[in-house]
DNA sequence: ATAATAATATGATATTTGTCATATTATTTA
DNA sequence: TAAATAATATGACAAATATCATATTATTAT
């Protein structure tokens, strides 16, 4: 069982509020889990009991809507918590979560945690101000779908891409997501999402190389994106 | 300065938590306002260093987009909160507030707000449980936003409108928006909102009588909104 | 009460977006 | 490696939605 205390990750969330004590308390009881590229880590209404800690590996949160459809709500990175909302709820999970590569993440269960939310005023603090960051991100994501149209949310997105996740050395997107999975990002149809990235390379927006997608004009997405 | 210890509205937000004491303290410090209808409470970037208790009326909160035009994010009534996801991530509000009708709130200033978290947990898991519930919602309108046509979102917002103020005696909804509200609120151009509110109307799932909107068609208007 | 203004309503039309069909290319599996 | 399958791409068309124009009705201010 590896040892929270060197695992650098924890300082990239609400857990580096955790003292030495906690943090071995804490390795005692989680489990550690690899998770394949494509394979789900839990359902939508599945009980979770507890927490994941994202040790590597890019994962995608979907709700699936009435018409069969999914929606890619959320993507969660290296060093992010995943199911905080439903343990402070109570309730069970209201995403999915994904792989969308191989992942390494840490369960810690839902008692646990709850210690720690009674005994360290500052982590519960910090996964409080974690959620309150969600909610505001959830808001400028309601107003840009309201509001926006397809394109202006594909460079949106784009550009989101590329902040958060960063490029390869040949200046393509780190992550690397299905025109499907762009799309239902974007809340759109897969073929309007293909249709509308091919344009963009016309534009020279951006430079498509089979799955690759290099951002060429930022400014230039950036004004489209307004 | 009336007391806090008897406002029935404490028993629907995270306050009830409050012991007597807690309650003889916030009376205090707390400042009771009226605001009337159409009025601003607080303006996107606003620093409102506190939280507001809506003692009476309803108020929406918007967003504007870049293109100039507000998005209605939220509608809150009596008994709820409105600041604390500013409070708690310390940062300026990120949403507008008007009054949607004539209202009285009390204004909590942040410091004392701040010492309930701290000596009062089941208070500050409230506030944890209350924006929890908050981000819940965000993620399934945000679905709704991205996979549901205008038509679809107008009958939930309906039937949402009817569960959530109530009806009068003629059964027409408590809450008056404007078309121009509604549209905001579903994410669509006010000319689109009244033709199919007229079409919902020919059709015979609502009943539009000037402002007053009465649904009579309930269960169509839910086969509807799938 | 009347004029001025704002809100609601509706037609005509343009634009955006979705859907279905089908081709092409990539990826997986046998 | 070949065959099967899935992903990407694009055209043609249909449906949904926005925009602009204008009429009508309600509300507000004088």
């Amino acid at each position: 069982m590896s040892k929270c205390e060197h695992c650098i990750v924890r300082e990239f969330s609400s857990l580096k509020a955790l003292n030495k004590e906690e943090l071995l308390k804490m390795a005692e009881c989680k489990t550690s889990v690899t998770i394949k590229k494509g394979d789900l880590i839990f359902e939508e209404g599945d009980n979770v009991n507890g927490i994941y800690c994202i040790k590597d590996g890019i994962c995608k949160l979907t709700k699936l809507s009435p018409n069969g459809k999914d929606h890619i709500v959320k993507l969660v990175k290296k060093g992010e918590l995943l199911g905080q909302r439903s343990l402070i709820s109570d309730e069970p999970v209201n995403l999915s979560a994904f792989a969308l590569e191989d992942m390494e993440v840490c369960f810690i269960p839902k008692s646990e945690i709850l210690g720690f939310f009674d005994s360290n005023n500052k982590f519960s603090m910090n996964v409080m101000k974690t959620i309150c960051g969600d909610l505001k991100e959830a808001d400028e994501t309601m107003v840009n779908l309201a509001q926006k149209s397809v394109k202006e949310r594909l460079a949106i997105t784009l550009l989101y891409l590329e902040e958060t996740f960063g490029k390869n050395e040949d200046n393509s997107l780190k992550i690397q997501l299905s025109r499907d999975e762009l799309a239902s990002m974007i809340g759109t149809a897969t073929e309007s999402c293909i249709r509308l990235l091919s344009d963009f390379n016309k534009l020279e927006l951006i430079e498509l190389n089979g799955k690759k997608i290099i951002l060429k004009n930022r400014s230039k997405l950036k004004k489209m994106a307004e």
